[in-house]
DNA sequence: GTCTATATATGGATAGAC
DNA sequence: GTCTATCCATATATAGAC
């Protein structure tokens, strides 16, 4: 039923993703770094500030050598898109979450343990994570590709999930998107405060502490209790 | 080269901020056109990609007459900064907050009322709030003027409130600001997915709607059961 | 104080030699 | 495929007339 909807997406999402890893093979060793050097400058000094000339000495090319390979700047951003997804949306949403959601882990060691690993993997990809979140503003096919490979199938799988601890009266009867918006609103609030708003300093305890008293406050929340 | 000027430090800025209150009343029209004109832009497309010949056409002056009133178009972007968080911040985080944490409401309905006002002065400045996150990113004098101007408050403000609650007993007993980035995250979360994620569409339910489950949420997961 | 005109730099993008 | 040289447009910023 429901679960059958969810696996079709996901598996057609998987096969757009394996496309784009075909042509990653196909880059040239120049393009591969033009583009390692283009995610380096968007990210930090953003899109439009940095400058294809910047680009070209970080690669390490002829600026003219951009443009044999690359239409035109904005494309550079769009061959960015797919393969940083791929780098960090597939294990984000796929690697381990299947066999977490799968598993008979108590659901407070489940959610630390996704929360643990999903916190890793942005810290680990921030830098390319904040690129797509800033241009995303202002690039609406850009927008328009992270929210349907990445929030769609996302949400189905976490919806999945929440309906069947609900359904299996594990946790409470409200909607499951808002019960979903609220387990991942725990981790984009402590994202955007570790990486946002205190990118220097770092927070006052650490990660693992922090997510476990997050845990246990959402949990306590959303569980059933007898 | 082009940022050889140079930087305003965290605490000219602040200086700018307390001053701004009287400089408001002093600036010209031609001036209050021009930075509106600049925030528009800026929130649209961004600082680097709005050109200062757009911000006076937008404006209705001539481009020169800009340079007269800024230095620089970063300047342009400096001299918003404090009237905006003026103009949001102090409803924010101090407007009726203090009534609300000094009211005897109870904890829910305090809470929804919170949420709901907060949503609402975050919607009505949304362009203005997103262009701050967003140029904070690059700029770090911007960054240090909203870190500890709106959230040193806002957090000592939230903090305190926790703390007195742990005390009173209504609440559990955990580190006061991690409870507080825990109420804090549900609304940065709700507006990630709304403002960012989904700007266009709306999400499915109202906004009373998603705040009452999402206070029921919150509330317990931190509420003291006897 | 404001506009017109312009200086000066740099941006993205192309052409052509190798 | 890559680099050198260069085009053209636009960017920020200034000068000078009014």
């Amino acid at each position: 039923m429901h679960d059958m909807q969810k696996e079709l997406s996901t598996d057609e999402l998987m096969g757009r993703f394996l496309n784009q890893l075909k042509d990653e093979d196909q880059l040239t060793e120049k393009q591969k770094r033009i583009m390692e050097a283009a995610v380096k400058l968007f990210s930090e000094k953003g899109f439009h500030a940095a400058s294809t000339s910047e680009i070209a000495k970080e690669a390490g090319v002829a600026e003219g050598t951009i443009f044999r390979h690359f239409k035109t700047k904005k494309d550079i951003l769009i061959s960015l898109v797919a393969p940083i997804m791929l780098r960090f949306a597939s294990p984000l949403l796929l690697k381990d979450v299947r066999k977490l959601m799968g598993s008979d882990l108590p659901l407070d060691d489940l959610l630390k343990q996704l929360y643990q690993n999903r916190l890793q993997i942005i810290e680990k990809n921030w830098s390319q994570i904040r690129l797509i979140i800033q241009e995303m503003q202002f690039h609406e096919e850009l927008r328009g590709a992270v929210v349907e490979n990445l929030f769609g199938v996302g949400r189905k799988l976490a919806e999945a999930f929440v309906s069947s601890k609900i359904q299996s009266g594990e946790i409470r009867n409200f909607p499951p998107l808002t019960v979903t918006r609220a387990l991942v609103s725990m981790m984009v609030g402590y994202v955007f405060f570790k990486f946002v708003i205190f990118p220097d300093e770092g927070m006052n305890l650490d990660d693992e502490q922090e997510i476990e008293i997050m845990v246990d406050i959402i949990l306590n929340g959303i569980r059933n209790k007898e």
